[in-house]
DNA sequence: ATGCCTTATTTCATAAGA
């Protein structure tokens, strides 16, 4: 059994004390992290050793940032994508390594900021040549995931009302159609259990109260090969790890594979 | 609710997040 995991963690040095934690209680062998916000060379990767995982970092300090933690090897980093659209520069979005017999990608999508924006027409770009070295890549790696913070929305049912996203990002058909572009390479959705409620949503922002009253979203993703896809035991969303005090305003999705 | 928290930084104000 492999136990792979993806977490936004809005910041790896402020959440350092609850990851390790989380690490040490849920006991993945693999790691996708998103938004450290902490450039590579300063990752904690001396503490997360403690607990046995090996590091693959890439970030450049105060936005983005992502890594793979792994317990069951580490090899083949690649940082970043070819054709990786910038803005205009290159960020830290993308991290791909093989952990064992698993070849993930930990991505962090841009946010879009408004439908029509620049930032929009480069969330979709990004997608697009993701999608094109995801397809590149498939072809040799039969047990691919990529997971992270898509931020996008699959389906109206992955928030917790459309009503209140009209005009907002992260539902709209382009950027849909980019997610259904990507898993035309050979991904497809795994979809976690959730731990309350029918709907699995791994995002609830930080303010009024929205994690109190289930207002959230599903951005975060495990999008798998087939061969990969077959080996799911179980998966859930560990709402868990939202609670408390200072938490990531993201929860991570735990998979267990045969 | 075009900012109800939270983050890091060119910090006591701003930009970004989704």
């Amino acid at each position: 059994m492999v136990r792979l995991a993806t977490w936004n963690v809005n910041s790896v040095r402020s959440r350092l004390p609850r990851l390790l934690d989380w690490l040490a209680q849920t006991q993945p062998d693999v790691v996708c992290l998103q938004e450290t916000k902490v450039a590579a060379a300063a990752f904690p990767a001396a503490e997360v050793a403690e607990l046995g995982y090996a590091t693959a970092a890439h970030g450049d300090g105060r936005w983005n940032g992502v890594a793979v933690l792994s317990r069951v090897g580490l090899v083949d980093i690649a940082r970043g994508f070819p054709g990786e659209p910038g803005f205009p520069d290159v960020e830290t979005r993308a991290l791909g390594a093989t952990c064992g017999d698993v070849r993930v990608w930990s991505i962090y999508a841009p946010n879009g900021r408004s439908p029509g924006s620049a930032h929009y027409a480069y969330k979709l770009a990004w997608f697009e040549a993701l999608a094109a070295a995801v397809r590149t890549e498939i072809a040799a790696t039969p047990q691919l995931g990529v997971c992270g913070d898509f931020n996008v929305a699959p389906t109206d049912d992955d928030v917790w009302d459309p009503a209140a996203f009209v005009g907002a990002t992260h539902v709209t058909p382009a950027e849909r159609a980019a997610l259904a572009d990507l898993r035309s390479t050979g991904l497809q959705d795994v979809v976690p259990t959730p731990m309350k409620g029918p709907r699995p949503f791994t995002y609830w922002d930080y303010r009024a109260g929205m994690f109190h009253q289930n207002m959230g979203m599903r951005i975060d993703l495990v999008y798998a090969t087939a061969p990969l896809a077959q080996r799911v035991a179980s998966s859930y969303v560990d709402r868990e790890a939202r609670k408390g005090k200072l938490p990531s305003d993201h929860a991570p999705i735990v998979v267990d594979l045969r």
